[in-house]
DNA sequence: AACCTTTCTGCAACTGGGTTGCATTAACTT
DNA sequence: AAGTTAATGCAACCCAGTTGCAGAAAGGTT
């Protein structure tokens, strides 16, 4: 469903995230975005990029979602389980590489975990 | 800051907790109280018993605050590390027991964690 | 009881993230 | 160049949650 126009935007956006080796809200690549693009399309833009598996979100723990570069990604598995971490100083979401060990739970099946930590950066903490 | 007044919603909103074994949205308070309370007034009952160590809150994984009664939980060291789990057939969320051993990661230091999960309940399994 | 003080409540209006419908514009095909 | 289909912008909307303020209840005091 629907084949992918690289248009101008898109190559704006996949900038963005190219340039900012973290996560982003919607509002935050809006931000960044050089000549006011609409919010609608970069909306639009993010989902489209998540379905094609090139980006992957997440919600943080304010309840806003995230948009981060999946790296290492086999396109058909796509488990994102790692944690996303934020700093309390300087706000910034990053991904921790790694996947977490699930432990196991009696009487439920899990298919989906979401991990968010806080705390202090390596930057902030040195600083 | 703020002598509680035992006032009728505050009794009505612990009723719903007491009788729902289970965490809740603001919205799912006040689709559950009889006789309509107003929405600003369960928020702020939701936050005042939060403050109070009554209930302690997380947010899901669509984003949306959910509160919880706090059980065994010593009111100094209010750490709610355990995990909470939605079913993904039922949507009903609830705390997992027990606390979650939190990795260590290098260069950063992780002061709070917020750990969700979804799949199917033990109701929703065996139906 | 009447009175006073302080908190609670309800309302209406607002904020902020995110979505939807629709007409227009830009990519890609032939 | 023309036609098809997807992408964009806009305005209006939805939903969770918040704020300011006036009026209503708790609780304390006399």
């Amino acid at each position: 469903m629907g084949v992918l126009r690289k248009t101008k935007n898109l190559e704006r956006v996949l900038a963005v995230f190219a340039d900012q080796g973290r996560a982003l809200s919607a509002k935050a690549v809006l931000d960044v975005m050089p000549d006011g693009v609409n919010k609608t399309t970069v909306y639009r833009l993010l989902e489209r990029l998540k379905d094609d598996g090139v980006l992957h979100s997440f919600t943080s723990g304010d309840g806003v979602v995230h948009y981060a570069k999946c790296q290492a990604c086999p396109n058909s598995a796509h488990v994102h389980s790692h944690p996303h971490f934020q700093c309390e100083s300087c706000n910034e979401v990053t991904c921790l590489e790694g996947e977490f060990p699930l432990p196991e739970w009696e009487g439920i099946r899990i298919s989906e975990a979401q991990i968010f930590l806080k705390g202090q950066c390596t930057n902030c903490l040195s600083a």
